[in-house]
DNA sequence: AATGAATGAGTTTTCATTCAT
DNA sequence: AATGAATGAAAACTCATTCAT
């Protein structure tokens, strides 16, 4: 469907702009890791914002589907409660998103564009605090609604288990090229931080 | 002490940089703002990574000093309890740290600027996850220390303290303009967060 | 081949450092009289520095070519030796080196860039002064061979033979454009003192 | 008379301009070895050019005077002719024209800058070419006069003594620092050249 | 689908010079 | 006698883009 150069665009303008942001990245960069002329880009993209375009663009898709994805599956879940059911919650959500390959790139991409353009702003506001925080606030809602936990706040409870969350992802899956040793040290730190939050959760 | 076109020079660049990024700011951009030809600039700085760096360098001491207000701070503060011991404390930290426009702006600065130095990624990391997370830690041990809190996993407990003032920071204190609306929005989600962190900690 | 732009600039780019130096022409300067913008040079070549590191490349292929040249002419030429020999070789070494357009700007190039660049020195040196003293005594050793002039210090033949027409070269040769009128001059000077040298040999 | 800044400034101007050009060499080259601010030369001379015309404007003078006490000599010197008449000539000519550090640089520069300014070329011509074989033929007329060495073309007698001398010094004179070793190449060179030029007059 | 050649607008930086102090 | 501050002009080079092939 479509054709290798331009998903070889794609793939090392999101490494380099992630890494140095849009601007500081020329199309020469590009070119020279796709090993295409500079002209060649202008066949597959109207100019270089169109390939930060249709990077945005794909991310959103991406995202989407996983939110669809994960939000369809929380009932199901939640009724076959013999394993622990965040850990597949978490599986999905960590694994498929913050420690996706093309999804961390993008993360950082908009870490760093968001400042300069409100557009992304608003995207990066949307999935790395809106809707993680209301799909958290659904699980615990869904939690209380089976009495698994017990009534409370449900959106500071969403704050206090994802805070540290989006805390770890940005100290330890943020910094250079994402290695396995950041990824456990991430996985790590997280999984620490949901057993505590679960375990003083049934305590209470 | 240091001359008038130079302080200017410093703070609008840091205006520049902490909107667009170290690269997508030009010598041009940053004189027209000045009023001063581009020529100019380079009587004051040797080039353009020496505005970044003197930035980066003021903000160093600027940050260190106040660590050490702060630690210093501690001891005597925790003494005379009438007051809510953490309300000074948080008080100084997030007015004279997150909310400081000088400060800010530099955290925007390196939170782009991180990606493509590793430099300035040392330097982000140890002054928004190392040096915080250490002196709250240094926090709860003076406080479980004389009783007030109960003994536990003091680096965990900074950690679920810390981690929603970053991540409010990161929502509310990041975006555009520092508006007063903004600083509310932060102030109330984190002492919002501190109350009840400390509520949920004399309970248990 | 190669693009007649290309051809172009390296043509002009001599005809300037030859008169000017490498530093006091600009590439503004060039294109000017290449009649392209200055952008376009950077299609062609690297940079600026390129331009002359391809000049001297050109040069030292020319000038080894011909002294591979001259050498092995040497033997047949000194068999046949109805008209003076010296003439033919003469003839080749003067026209086709010294007095040759492109030859000579490389010399006054080479001849102003020696004192800032310790590379150019050195070729200048091989091409000026070794090569050529080298080459002459190669003829005088064929020469005393063959007997046609006495045994003698032939290193010193050949400073006496090369210096006055290195001296000439410099008098009449380097300065301004190369007229007919220099060439005339040089070549008088030049063939008078070779007619005098073999004259006095035979002599003694 | 001469203040020491400027008497600096001009050493130092003639250092680096004998080494790079006059257009390679800036203000800031030359204030950074003074120890001056930029604004300061201004003082002393009215602009770059005024350094360099000043530094020329020495030298001919030095030159000139040194041709009117060479040529004074003449008649003295051939009259007590126990030891060899030339030594104290050339003695006299190398050391305080072609060694001497000043007038060494001076024709460095003029070497240099002969190509883009025809004033200079002339400079040039006259001291490096004209007046040497001038004095020269001068010398010889005098010998032959009063019968030391046979009558003969008296001007081809100044080249042949004279080009191997300016090729010596183009050879060891002009590279680098005059260091010790090159003014030995030179002399050993030089000298090595005059006693066979002398000896083969004899014979002849 | 790709590229050779070109370019206008812009980049950072250098330079000689000025002028008030 | 020297300098701090500034600047217009120019330097080398980069960049996104165009267009004919």
């Amino acid at each position: 469907m479509m054709g290798d150069t331009k998903k070889k665009i794609l793939e090392i303008s999101l490494d380099l702009f992630s890494q140095k942001g849009f601007s500081a990245v020329s199309i020469r960069d590009i070119c020279a890791q796709v090993m295409i002329k500079e002209s060649s880009v202008y066949y597959h993209f109207k100019n270089k914002q169109a390939i930060f375009d249709e990077l945005l663009y794909r991310f959103e898709q991406v995202a989407t589907e996983m939110m669809i994805r994960l939000e369809q599956s929380l009932p199901a879940q939640s009724c076959s409660m013999e394993k622990p059911f965040y850990q597949t919650v978490c599986d999905t959500f960590f694994e498929s998103y913050f420690m996706d390959d093309f999804c961390n790139k993008i993360m950082r991409l908009l870490l760093i564009e968001q400042f300069s353009n409100s557009e992304v702003k608003k995207i990066y506001d949307r999935w790395m605090f809106v809707e993680p925080l209301k799909f958290q606030n659904q699980v615990f809602c869904t939690l209380m609604g089976i009495g698994i936990i017990p009534n409370s706040d449900s959106e500071y409870l969403a704050v206090k288990y994802y805070a540290p969350i989006y805390f770890f992802a940005q100290r330890w899956l943020f910094c250079g090229e994402l290695s396995e040793e950041q990824k456990n040290s991430f996985r790590n730190a997280a999984y620490h931080h949901i057993e505590k939050f679960f375990t003083e959760m049934e305590v209470a």
